[in-house]
DNA sequence: CATTTTTTGTGCGTATTTTCACAGAAAAAA
DNA sequence: TTTTTTCTGTGAAAATACGCACAAAAAATG
């Protein structure tokens, strides 16, 4: 049996399954089919199924998924069933609203160290984290195992921050910062970009 | 001449050729190549020139694409070539981050309206708005024509404000909420969410 | 127990998207 | 001026992604 890797493009819509899944758990829903699911985020059902078939066989014909399996599953394709450590890198507005956000946490995301490298900000809490000078990333973040980095500093450094992220030890970025990053091919960046996003829909408006 | 609709995915795409570009413009740089733009953002030259194909010719052969001109261009495509007023809902965490940010006035959008529910909030001013009752969208966000909105609420309410907003004359929403909205067809949403970026990268990782 | 209904997983055809590769135009070099 | 180099725009090919439609399995109904 070949092991075929999976399109990224399936990957990527995994994390909504998963998302609408766990809706569906927390209002009590205990099964689901690709239908419902489908309806929920406006994607075939079709796709789903194609989907899932990837990774394995995880419903029954006629009754269709169960709810708390699927979202079991879900979560170990992802890698989802550890916690994961994340650094964050600029505690501006972004980077303390980032801090206190909740939803990082309820979702395994635990951010273990925070760094500026402005010196009235250092020495700093932020819900609960002593903010760190940046120069000692590269000594910390290895020692905490950390993997992921939420990028948000501002653009004109960007590029070079993320340089020392990855000198540091970090495989995953999550970018803030309106610029595209270039960093080794192993390294995995998603960008977070208003701005874009604004420009995309505009295109379709009047 | 049949006026073939151009694929979301290549819309999708321009911005970020803008992003690029006007670095480039920033940094001085007057010409460029579909080899070089794409090596910028990680894209290949081919991909670069058929997507502009797509809206006319912009380049000269031997020479490449005048940046100034380019940008020029992709902004008169994706309509940026005026103001957008936006409205910001949910003045929380993130939505007072978002109102402090200039990138938006930057590119050409206004944030011309924030609300929000919480009689604390309503009355208080943040970067120089202020906070109204969300009571009142319906009657404020036509009255500024308003089409776009930046929706900053909890998830529990985001379907029911958004449906509020779709009835206000909101054409667009820029959803931070971690839930899919159920639209008209005709509503454009795009959706922002940190934790599905960084359960799509955690596939990547050991 | 037989029949009908529901719904999965998937083979296969279709549609979409990307890449290749080259003619031709402009610029640079000889 | 002629030749060489550079780089676009685009058909054609290749690769990728999507969706139909159906056998098979399970559940529901009669
Ligand atoms: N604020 C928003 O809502 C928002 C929205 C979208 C994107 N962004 C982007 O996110 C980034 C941050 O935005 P912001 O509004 O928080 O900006 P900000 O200026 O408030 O914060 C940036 C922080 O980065 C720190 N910093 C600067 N250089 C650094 C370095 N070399 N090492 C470590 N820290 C450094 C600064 O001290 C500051 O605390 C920017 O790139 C911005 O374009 C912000
Ligand atoms: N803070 C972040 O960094 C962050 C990151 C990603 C996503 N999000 C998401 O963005 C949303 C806002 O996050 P936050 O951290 O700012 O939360 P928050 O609780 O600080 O802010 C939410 C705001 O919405 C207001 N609100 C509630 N119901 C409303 C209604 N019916 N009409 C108008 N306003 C209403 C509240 O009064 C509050 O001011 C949430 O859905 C959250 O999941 C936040």
């Amino acid at each position: 049996m070949i092991t075929r890797t999976v399109p990224d493009i399936v990957v990527g819509r995994l994390p909504r399954y998963l998302q609408a899944l766990e809706h569906m758990y927390r209002e009590g829903i205990k099964t689901t089919s690709s239908q419902e699911l489908g309806e929920a985020i406006g994607i075939s059902a079709a796709q789903i199924r194609k989907d899932l078939s990837q990774f394995g066989e995880f419903g029954k014909q006629g009754t269709g998924y169960s709810v708390a399996f699927l979202v079991e599953q879900l979560q170990s394709i992802l890698k989802l069933t550890r916690i994961w450590d994340l650094a964050l890198v600029g505690m501006g507005d972004l980077g303390n609203a980032l801090a206190r956000y909740q939803g990082f946490a309820e979702h395994g995301f635990r951010i273990t160290a925070a760094f500026d490298n402005d010196p009235e900000k250092i020495g700093k809490e932020v819900a609960g984290l002593i903010i760190q000078d940046s120069r000692e990333m590269k000594r910390i973040i290895p020692s905490l195992g950390i993997k992921i980095a939420m990028l948000t500093v501002p653009a004109s450094v960007a590029q070079m921050v993320a340089e020392e992220l990855v000198d540091a030890g970090i495989r995953a970025i999550l970018n803030y910062a309106p610029i595209s990053l270039n960093l080794p091919d192993d390294i995995h960046v998603e960008n977070i970009d208003p701005i874009i996003k604004l420009q995309h829909m505009t295109y379709y408006l009047d």
